[in-house]
DNA sequence: ATGAAAGCGCTAACAA
DNA sequence: TTGTTAGCGCTTTCAT
């Protein structure tokens, strides 16, 4: 009966009726006479509208008058009706997919970004493509461009230090693609942008050793091609300053974020006949080469040295004794991450997004003490 | 000229000319000459085919002529042409993605199996969508067969402890979705499966605290919700039988795989009159919590008391002393996991692939001594 | 070995 | 407000 005659190859099959007259009861347990995934066609001839209609009532348009929208919609829950997102994507151009590009070595902070970016992303109806990088590698952009391309990636997100990588924005860019870079400096567009303020942590670590009357601070700076590296340095520096203590260039070296290069800078450091009374480490990773420096020179930490790294890694709270350290609200980084670049695709017409920014603050543990 | 009139909208526009005859060379620098991404359509006419002619260069079918398909390959490489995997997919049941589903608390696990994964699925053009899940969440199932038939992935790698959960191996199977689990023990069928053994890196630990003369060992078992806990446990009793040492119950704690049990398990260990010399904690969380109280209760590691950890975390070599731990290849397993499943996606007339194993090795640093 | 035509399930342009 | 008609770019019958 009705459409019946006319069916295509693959239509899906209806055992009682087709067509359901305007004014009857849409039946129960549809979904049972349907032999394979329901399509926009089977709720457009279910609910006597065409393919458009149901199509305009799936993309929330305003086009659609109120009953008009409730039987379909009815007729859609019914038949647990979900739209293709291949075809939908290949109709308009989109893949509901967001892209995660990074070249990270802290695998918490990645996987913290990631739960924040998904938290996000599904609310959404977006997944998650991770993909994983070589900030070294030369043809880092056109690789990245490529990845974006191939699956239609509707954005991404970069995340520090490939976020700094200005070839790579630039052919995101000139790729027509949207992304959202986590950076530690304003150094794009704010649309484009999440902030975190590795700067402020880190002075507050100053003031938090000034305060604890350390005069003799050594310092293990980052490697000079992280821009956080600068950032957690101009701070250091700005906090030591407010409190008018003064940064011995003799007690200043510089580590590579890993824990033997910590090991390293903290032997010479602990090795001078002035040592220093407190060592602020850019990260826990060379805090904690630190710390294993200390205990092989039988220093006790923190009464003869406090020692502060900077992160908040797993490690900060296990090693003994648990560090003073920095932390950075990364999960919501992913979040603000995701929500900026969801907003900018759902609602392409939008005004310029605002700063979203981000402050690393100081956390407070066993590893730091008053001055011996 | 040529196909110029009947062309339909968006057609690539070729400013020179539509069809190369038969025996001209191909003009070099076509790709400046398309106004957009180059379609099979344009291939076609380039190089006097029929789409379909092109469809089976792409898909290597045997059905074409050396020369043909070197025609064809040559337009495909001058203009730069890549299917489009939505319409690939739309028309095939394909999406060229695979799903990573995973439960597991320990970042540096998820992030080395991601990179594993990632591997393996780059060589064969896939792309991976993660999607951490909540295992307690009683709608698990249903929700990971809706993640994967929304975006139609082409297989799903499990990690445990989620890859331990029936329901969602029954439901992906129901949903005839490809997937791999990872296991501790050969609850699958071993096409669908990547083992580790757990239990021999355990046995191994068990092993050498004997031959250091160790008769009095405590023990922390992880929580009985993880195979890999009692796959750990029986190695551990099976290499203490073999060495004939005996396990006296009133040494065994269970904890939770947090650092915070370990250290409430080692604090009973320790404060029993007859402590033991050594203690293994099932994982590395958890043997940390056993240096601190060591720490704390003054007593020397390892010239005091022994203490071996399980799983090579980064905390494992940064702890002082670094830890006596058990490793195992975690981007290997993650590497294999990919290489099986896309094994099965490409291939599916294989016979059942045969077992896929990796085991565990004891690692051993500076937290084990001779028993005092 | 090759091609024509009809889909895959959806959106978009243009009518009505 | 709603429907009609073409696509999106590819694969798949089924011919030839």
């Amino acid at each position: 009966m009705g459409l019946g005659v006319g069916r295509k190859r693959g239509e899906a099959v209806l055992e009682m009726a087709d067509v359901i007259p305007e004014d009857a009861p849409i039946p129960d347990d549809l979904s049972w006479t349907l032999k394979r995934r329901p399509t926009i066609n089977d709720v457009a001839r279910l609910s006597g509208v065409s393919k458009k209609t149901v199509s305009r009532v799936i993309n929330q348009s305003p086009l659609v008058r109120g009953d008009t929208r409730e039987r379909v919609q009815k007729v859609i829950d019914k038949i647990g009706f979900e739209p293709d997102l291949q075809a939908r994507g290949l109709a308009s151009q989109r893949s509901f997919l967001l892209g995660l590009v990074y070249d990270n070595p802290n695998a918490q902070y990645v996987v913290k970004i990631q739960e924040g970016v998904l938290e996000a992303s599904r609310r959404a109806g977006y997944e998650l493509v991770v993909h994983p990088c070589d900030r070294t590698s030369p043809g880092l952009a056109a690789e990245v461009r490529h990845f974006v391309e191939r699956q239609k990636l509707d954005g991404v997100i970069l995340l520090p230090p490939v976020s700094e990588n200005e070839q790579v924005a630039a052919e995101l860019a000139e790729a027509d693609c949207r992304y959202v870079r986590v950076l530690a400096a304003p150094i794009d567009r704010s649309s484009n942008t999440v902030l975190y303020y590795d700067w402020e942590g880190a002075a507050e670590v100053a003031e938090h050793l000034a305060d604890l009357g350390h005069r003799k601070i050594g310092y293990i700076a980052g490697p000079r091609s992280f821009r956080s590296a600068h950032e957690r340095d101009r701070g250091f520096r700005q906090g030591l300053a407010r409190r008018r203590v003064g940064l011995d260039p003799a007690l200043v070296e510089e580590g590579a974020y890993t824990f033997e290069s910590g090991e390293a800078a903290a032997e010479k450091l602990l090795s001078r006949p002035d040592r220093p009374t407190a060592i602020f480490a850019c990260n826990d990773e060379m805090a904690a080469g630190v710390l294993k420096v200390a205990y092989r020179m039988g220093l006790r930490v923190p009464e003869e040295l406090s020692v502060v790294g900077f992160d908040d890694s797993p490690l900060a709270s296990r090693l003994w004794p648990s560090l003073t350290t920095v932390r950075l609200p990364i999960k919501e980084m992913g979040q603000m991450a995701a929500e900026k670049l969801i907003q900018r695709i759902v609602n392409p017409g939008t005004p310029p997004a605002t700063d979203s920014i981000v402050v690393a603050r100081l956390v407070i543990r066993e590893s730091t003490a008053r001055a011996p």
